[in-house]
DNA sequence: CCAAAAGTGTTTAAAATACACCCATGC
DNA sequence: GCATGGGTGTATTTTAAACACTTTTGG
């Protein structure tokens, strides 16, 4: 199928297999080189940043829809998602947004279920950077991470959205573990603290977030420090998955 | 407009001035004789208990379809409402129900937006039980107040979204003041202990409590003491109205 | 005057914070 | 050999928890 009959199907009949009014939006956190970094799709034609967001099938639970937005844009299976918060502004529709893009395609079309009011549910991922081969979707030009003190301009209420999930997360950072997505397999110490620091936006006193971390017992010390690095070699620790989802269920207890 | 014609209208063209798919349900707490009560409706005909809902006007917030809800069930104007989770279950479809509902008042019907699948955004709020005057909607036919420890069966996943509710309210209790909502304009420091209590599910320490929750400065000590009461008579107390506020945006800082 | 509930303060334990020294490595 | 970052321990402050005595009131 091509791409203008793709779109003209899902504009034209869409709500068939789709829930009218509801769509899914999804902030994907990563990591990389210290920086907090956020996986936006850029629209084509228009240009402006978006998160990435899909509809729910008829017969779909939402967490299953979320998930498989993930999955279609960055390849990845089996992640924790949680939805965080209801948009639903009435204002809340993307008609003006979709009819410009159709005609940019070069399709007519007076009614569309796409040019109805939209309630979206926000759902939030964190997922090991290294992983992601970000992938656009038909409605855009490109999928990629953006640092999250840099972010572009986003779409209706998208940014609202992103910033509701950040907020949450520093939230969360005290009662549920986090990391086991967004840093490799093994990794050091420093390396965790700054990830904390990071989604914080604070510096972290080194000797008492190890104390604190250690205490939790979501980590395994491995055997083994990290080589050709310049100074004192950091050891290498990985999740002890065990307790770590027995932290994401019950609360880790600790203040940082 | 008589019963049967009101019904079916709605049946047959509510999905004209509502959102399909979409549904509120409240969970709204009360707090009566030292026991938490949660405000439920019983079905006509079939008498099982369900949650105050309704359906989203097509240019209506949800949080505003949410207060429409409360205030038409208790008369109730102007109260915190939160939104805390969306339940999304593919089968979560009152098709039956509401099928043998029609049966019973003498209504044929083949198709309703009625009968399709609905996701339901689930909002919670604390309300004062003595200014409540418990109204049904037309498919019920009492609404009441029920003993959080002696609920009856309930609809679908009623029971599922009502936990959920109390479980988010007792996590919340340590962040966010509560109370004004719950208690009378003034009150003892007992009488708001014992809610604290009756929402933990768990005895708390006199002195410690009236200690935390003095340091929190959401509390204004009046010059008056309860009268005509056995014992020693407890001190009344109000709420700082705009050091309440701050603390339910800011955090209580502060564990019971 | 006594039983029952309310008001208040102190002692103790735990947790968070602040801080200093030693160690290993690449340059 | 020294600058840099990593590893570890301890002293201090803050906060929570446990606990006891006194006061007031109705009966």
């Amino acid at each position: 199928m091509n791409f203008e009959s793709e779109i003209t199907k899902h504009f034209n009949d869409g709500h068939e297999i789709y829930l009218r009014h509801l769509s899914v939006d999804c902030v994907i956190f990563g990591f990389h080189q210290n920086i907090l970094k956020v996986l936006l799709l850029q629209a084509k034609y228009a240009g402006i940043w978006s998160l990435p967001g899909g509809f729910i099938l008829k017969d779909e639970h939402m967490d299953e829809a979320a998930k498989r937005i993930l999955k279609n844009r960055t390849g990845l299976d089996n992640i924790f998602m949680q939805q965080f918060h209801v948009f639903s502004q009435p204002s809340r529709s993307t008609k003006e947004i979709n009819q410009q893009f159709l005609r940019n395609v070069g399709i007519e079309m007076k009614e569309s279920w796409m040019f109805e009011r939209f309630v979206t549910v926000g759902y939030s991922a964190l997922v090991d950077f290294s992983e992601v081969k970000p992938m656009a979707d038909i409605y855009s030009n490109a999928s990629e991470w953006q640092d999250i003190n840099a972010l572009p301009e986003m779409m209706l209420d998208h940014r609202e959205i992103l910033d509701t999930a950040l907020q949450q997360l520093q939230t969360n950072l005290n009662y549920h573990p986090i990391g086991y997505n967004l840093l490799p397999e093994k990794f050091t110490m420093p390396e965790l603290q700054k990830l904390y620091e990071t989604i914080l936006n604070r510096k972290l006193d080194r000797r008492n977030f190890q104390r604190k971390i250690i205490a939790t017992k979501v980590l395994k010390k491995l055997n083994e420090i990290k080589k050709g690095v310049a100074h004192k070699a950091p050891n290498y620790y990985k999740f002890d998955l065990k307790n770590y989802k027995k932290a994401l269920k019950g609360g880790m207890g600790f203040e940082l």
